[in-house]
DNA sequence: CGCCTTCCGGTACGCCGAGTACCTTGCCGG
DNA sequence: CCGGCAAGGTACTCGGCGTACCGGAAGGCG
């Protein structure tokens, strides 16, 4: 009935289906989110960016909130730890990175997602870069240089001390709200909580050994 | 029309103004709040449990998020820092309060009230144990003490430095999502991480000594 | 080659809850 | 005694998620 004339979607003619529908809703529910953040997401809209109708989302995705965690997979990148030859620049390098992303628009999203998903641990692992492990490697693989350059002492290679400084900023973020995380912020948590947690560290095996 | 019969609120008989009203509105949010949580927590309910109407309610707070972090508020009692006479005994002390707390339906509803503030200031500040400034006193403290018995360094009295432990366990529920924490988390927390912190960094000042 | 299953397109609706509008009614101060 | 302020009451708008239902296109299968 309203073959031709009503909607022109420029799109095939012939109706989609399967992965090629999937993949227009996925673009469609990304670009809704690049434009209005999580909170302007809503089933309807894409709906009707992708040219179609809510049926056609929720055979795929069993919620909004589902929906938008895959949207956001599809923007983020993996990270690539740098080398800059020494650990205070790498670390530094690194912070800067993610700060940079809590900073931007996409960090915004992450951040509205978190908020969505609540806790619930289903989604939460669905976020890269919250999902430990991930996030952890790149640190690791950090920290194993500077050991090798004899900058850090092997103690530190554990997921929950190589981390340490991601996880203050992220604390900056989603505790205290901040837009973006000064520069000098970064740099405190480097030289007053990274670099004499890895260094350091040495006498004592942090058991019993008190004075 | 109801005057006697309808509800019996058990209250004043006489139609309550001021202070006396926002009193009731107020313990109503905390019973429902109890009762179901945040998510449970909805205008007509409060309502209806204080015996008033939604009108008196958003005559005193602008949204329902105000009304929350209000009656949170009620529910919680400031910490005070432990003296066992060991830093180590009193920040696994200190963590293990942290943690039952966020593991406690109190935990349960503060994860709420953060997940709907998302980041704004105004709500997260109005958040105790969240306002930074309060929370980093009472690590300051047994710092202090510590500090005084010679276990720490003096350089640790930083509240960045001093509040790492919390921050590492409150990333644990806040990101990871998990229920509650495993007690080896917290003993892991304190010594592969906080004791070495603020044992450790002895030599350099951390500044510019790379090699 | 025609049937039949699958699943897309379309539309309409249920439901819930936040916030608002507007009037009525009682309390209190002058 | 009167006027105004705030509480009580009710009804409503608005948005948005999730569902139900139906007809019809696509494509597989015999």
């Amino acid at each position: 009935m309203v073959n031709d004339s009503g909607k022109p979607p420029g799109a095939g003619r012939t109706r989609r289906r399967g992965a090629s529908l999937e993949e227009a809703i996925l673009r469609a529910a990304v670009d809704e989110m690049l434009e209005s953040g999580y909170a302007g997401l809503t089933m309807d809209k894409v709906a009707a960016r992708a040219g179609t109708n809510k049926n056609a989302i929720y055979r795929r995705w069993p919620s909004r909130l589902a929906l938008g965690v895959a949207a956001y997979r599809r923007l983020v990148t993996a990270v690539q730890p740098p080398d800059t030859g020494d650990l205070r620049g790498d670390v530094l390098e690194m912070l800067r990175g993610a700060n940079r992303h809590w900073s931007s628009p996409l960090g915004a999203i992450l951040r509205e997602l978190m908020s969505a998903a609540g806790g619930a641990r289903e989604f939460l692992t669905q976020l890269p870069e919250q999902s430990g492990d991930a996030a952890a490697a790149a640190w690791l693989t950090v920290l194993g240089r500077a050991v090798a350059r004899g900058e850090a002492s092997p103690e530190a290679l554990h997921p929950r001390v190589a981390t340490v400084a991601v996880v203050l900023l992220r604390n900056e973020f989603v505790v205290r709200g901040v837009p973006t995380a000064p520069d000098d912020v970064l740099v405190e948590i480097v030289d007053e909580v990274y670099l004499p947690l890895v260094r350091g560290r040495g006498s004592a095996p942090a058991q019993d050994v008190v004075k």
